[in-house]
DNA sequence: GCAGAAATGTGATAAGGTAACATATCCGTG
DNA sequence: CACGGATATGTTACCTTATCACATTTCTGC
């Protein structure tokens, strides 16, 4: 599989600086209204992940907040992304063993992960029927869901397009 | 965590040595219509799984295979599990990094997964409006998809009412 | 029987993740 | 403001999971 291009986010283009700025500032606004502390080192591995704009293994943020000054531990990066996902500001696609910075901090939503086999792209679609039809299934055996993981591999529009050729 | 009981599927009593042979007797047919051999390590390691009954880690199974005079190396384990994935007579289960025997092969279906927190209880449910709801929502962003993902992790019946006392 | 393909065995090593503990920082309370 | 508990960070060490590379064997079609 190729490396992911940082370029594109459901599959379509589109002004990193800007959403990474906006999500960022949503972010904030989340933590503050939970009350938890978006520390220096969690703030700045969120900012990573919203500046690659992809799915990052943990190893890899570490690299990167190391470079910053931070801890060149692997604890340092696992805790700093455990509470990004604890609090709904980032999502773990274990298919890659990765993070990935969440779209729409705040809203609560049932993330599913479409990830391209052939460039890597990851993207964070947004599908209530999905977790819906989860819930009835899971209810139907009795089962409790708290947490969900939906991730689906396949090729992305256009590297479906060129596979076709 | 506590460790699974191997005791039960779908949160359900029933008779493992009935369920584990007939699911072995699918399988071999599916290998056998297929065209692809179900080779001795192979049909091991998913003997295996179906006798536990639970979901195991690639290491687990490697154990069982090294002790039955089949290769002790993590490769021996992970080629014939990914064989089984392959060819849809086992499952990865991504969050527990283990692997579990279809309960369903040859049946095209798409696994959910519904891991509890508590006993560690794996169950296999069917869930095909799970399935036609994330490729309803991968469809409208053009993605096209091959495998897919989908687990829960929540309380089972049973802890879930225990839990509630 | 023979050649190519498929499968297995094995050693080595990469990648991902956690436990445990010391130190530092924050924050409410007296 | 000082103090004490809770929270967060840094660091060491280690464990688990997974893959690569390559030699050897086994199968299958011709």
């Amino acid at each position: 599989m190729a490396s992911p291009t940082p370029s594109a986010n459901a599959f379509t283009q589109h002004d990193h600086a800007h959403c990474a700025d906006t999500t960022l500032h949503k972010a904030e606004a989340v933590a503050a209204e939970k009350g938890v502390r978006l520390t220096p080192v969690r703030k700045r591995a969120l900012e990573i992940l919203l500046e690659e704009h992809r799915a990052m293994g943990a190893y890899e943020v570490l690299d990167r907040l190391a470079a910053d000054g931070f801890g060149n531990q692997p604890p340092v990066a696992y805790r700093a992304l455990e509470f990004l996902v604890e609090n709904g500001l980032a999502h773990r696609v274990r298919r890659l063993n990765a993070f990935a910075a969440c779209m729409r901090p705040g809203e609560e939503h049932a993330p599913v992960f479409l990830i391209c086999r052939d460039c890597g792209e990851v993207a964070e679609a947004g599908a209530d029927e999905v977790r819906q039809a989860l819930l009835g299934a899971a209810d139907r055996l009795g089962f409790h869901v708290e947490r969900a993981t939906v991730e689906a591999l396949g090729l992305c529009p256009k590297c479906y397009q060129e596979a076709a050729q």
